[in-house]
DNA sequence: CTATTGATTGAT
DNA sequence: TCAATCAATAGG
């Protein structure tokens, strides 16, 4: 049986706001090979007025999903080898979305120690390409609606949480925005 | 700290 | 066609 289900009314807003918004939601990803479910512990908002942002010059074959609807997943592939996994926001045409950067594992645990080969719980899912590889998403879920379908994202259990913020990670223009956000003093979070 | 790894982009 | 860049990770 499935909780709350975020609609995709939530995620129309600015990725700044929506990037707070996230924390303390449940990721989830439903396969064949069982559910996994991951605490939204860390995130980073990507605008497109932002120097940094994959958005900033304006739209490419890459970048599409960001131009598109809300609500949907932006995935992109970097240094060869790594993929994450955003959340599109603001409304179409905006080319926005969050990052997110890390999870803390609530279920299916094993399955995602068997996808990251590893056995420690807290190298599971604190990066924003480690959790990608947990919850096994692929480029195949690129522009998918996260409102529908086996990804998904339910609402916040509700727990008070402290949020701070900071400048992003990786990055090399902007880097005075303060667009991270992370759960104080979660574990989870990347770093 | 470094090596890894290849798609994407914008300039030749 | 070519070269630079890259919203990262694993291993010393």
């Amino acid at each position: 049986m499935e909780n709350s289900r975020l609609p995709q009314t939530f995620f129309r807003r600015e990725a700044p706001e929506l990037a707070r918004e996230l924390l303390g939601c449940i990721l989830v990803r439903q396969t064949p090979a069982g559910i996994t479910k991951g605490l939204i512990v860390e995130t980073e908002a990507y605008s497109q007025e932002d120097a940094a942002s994959h958005s900033y010059k304006g739209e490419t074959a890459r970048t599409a999903a960001m131009f598109g609807p809300a609500g949907h997943a932006y995935i992109y592939f970097t240094y060869g080898m790594h993929y994450c996994f955003n959340v599109v926001s603001g409304g179409i045409g905006h080319g926005q979305g969050v990052l997110i950067r890390a999870l803390e594992p609530l279920e299916g645990i094993e399955l995602m120690k068997q996808r990251r080969h590893k056995h420690d719980n807290h190298e599971l899912c604190n990066g924003p390409a480690k959790l990608v590889q947990a919850m096994g998403i692929t480029r195949a879920d690129y522009g998918k609606a996260l409102y529908k379908g086996n990804l998904y994202i339910e609402k916040s259990s509700g727990n008070a949480i402290e949020i701070k913020s900071g400048p992003r990670i990786g990055i090399t223009k902007a880097m005075d925005a303060p667009w991270r956000f992370w759960i104080d003093g979660n574990q989870h979070v990347s770093r």
